[in-house]
DNA sequence: ATAATAGTGTCTATCAGACATTATCTG
DNA sequence: CAGATAATGTCTGATAGACACTATTAT
């Protein structure tokens, strides 16, 4: 219908657009409180793996449990925009890579009453410090092991170990079948909530996506050598990659800067520096 | 720290867990509505192309408008469920494909209230007819034409045409661009609230997955010839493939039924008739 | 027979996997 | 020099794109 006859258009009820809305009242449907969680992943110092920043819970529920920050979606603004502030305040950090992963609608995932989360990626290139937040108790980087097998997260400082095994289960879909993860708790310490169900679907997201969009890039700094951008690849993808291969994957997307420097502290040749060439990573 | 001296840990106020909850107040913090809204898809009569279940809302706001089917989620449900129940409700379907696509949360899309909606993608094996629903005046099936340049829907017993073009729009995220597709529309009607938004996202994950997810063998019947299953993926992928390519990719994941059929109502050889491996297509 | 559709054969370009070799740096 | 790391060369096997050809059916 155009739209300018639908100003007039009368409802059952006799009334305009207008007055409906004026008129329109949300009802007794309950409603659930909305939140964001946001994996914050970026590699560790030596390039050697990820990490991921989670935050000690300063109340109930899961009082002293580690989870992923997150936070209450305002009325006049979008999960992502939510999902962005929430990531400043953690991180101070703008302009990131962010993306959203999945909607967690489970009953009961939350003890306190009805809340849905809207789970969002982050990957930023360097760790920068962090400081606890508002009702946090405390944040860290943690050490991030995932493999097909389990999922470890580890403090070192803090003397913390998180660690959950994983089975993969067959799960159809229509005609489609899946692989799912399953995890179970093998540590004394659990994530919060459903955060490693959280945890897992973003990483599968990632996985499958990262070969194609890219999103290595977002882990390293904006000049990067091939060994550091490789590194980001192989960590999130759990995998060594042959080298060979990899650069004449990457080869079209790099411009190289000119100067040369040391990937690693240790020995060896000095590698060329690049930068992702402007335009060449659209899909 | 470990579960089970979580139960006597007192937060800040004194209280353990079980006399946080209970005396857990949900607060002034304003929450928004939850729905889901399906995308459903199916093969139209003859292989061609694409359909997509669409309502005719009999209410203000967008009243007189084509839309998405869709409903509020209930608070003892996941949105999953929800989206199931829906898609039973407008096509008597149980065991469908069913999967998240994306959540949507710009402030303003329902012009009632705070309205956020978690959208699903179902892909159907036949188009049965579909019965009007309690808050819908009508539904029908209608032609998709999803192109690099447009979005055309049309039903031509109803005399509807839908139409909007699309404008590719570099987007930059992190280190990342991506393509977006801007749409305009381009005929009297439209599709009501940001329903087109959720069309080219939904569109656009789909054609991403297909060639590794299987989801095209959720768009023919369980027993389906080769030409059949062709035009599914090409009808996704909106563009032709390469009978000998497409043959070869598929062959691992689909045994003989024995039997030989026509796929077409007009003249050629008869095709032979397939069903999908069992446990072969999982990724 | 002819047109239309189903199904197969084969060549090429590309690319990931795999491994070997050369180049450069530190100590 | 040795040991370590960076960078490149080359072979193989799998696969998508492209096109040609054979097989079967209706009219």
């Amino acid at each position: 219908m155009k739209t300018n006859s639908r100003a007039n258009r009368k409802n059952k009820d006799g009334l305009t657009e207008k007055q409906f809305l004026k008129a329109y009242n949300p009802g007794d449907y309950k409603r659930p409180s909305v939140t964001t969680d946001i994996l914050i992943l970026g590699m560790n110092e030596d390039h050697s793996g990820l990490k991921i920043l989670l935050i000690k819970r300063g109340n109930h529920p899961f009082i002293d449990c580690w989870a992923l920050p997150g936070g209450f979606i305002e009325e006049n603004e979008t999960a992502y925009r939510a999902a962005a502030r929430e990531l400043e305040e953690e991180t101070g950090l703008k302009g990131i890579y962010l993306d959203q992963v999945y909607t967690f609608t489970k009953p009961g995932r939350d003890p306190r009453t009805w809340v849905i989360s809207i789970a969002y990626l982050a990957l930023v290139p360097k760790l920068d410090e962090v400081k606890g937040c508002d009702d946090a108790e405390d944040a860290a980087w943690f050490d991030l092991n995932f493999t097909d097998t389990s999922i470890e997260l580890s403090n070192d400082e803090k003397d913390v170990l998180i660690k959950y095994s994983l089975k993969k289960e067959a799960f159809s879909n229509g005609a489609v079948t899946y692989e799912n993860y399953i995890p179970s708790l093998k540590s004394e310490e659990a994530l919060a909530f459903d955060h490693v169900e959280i945890l897992i679907e973003a990483m599968k997201k990632l996985r499958e996506q990262i070969l194609y969009n890219d999103q290595a890039f977002c882990l390293v700094d904006s000049k990067f050598t091939l060994p550091e951008l490789q590194s980001a690849y192989e960590a999130v993808l759990g995998r060594p990659l042959y080298k060979k291969s990899f650069r004449d994957m990457v080869s079209d997307k790099i411009t190289e800067t000119g100067t040369e420097r040391r990937s690693v502290i240790k020995g060896g040749r000095t590698s060329k520096e690049y930068v992702l060439k402007k335009g060449g990573s659209g899909s």
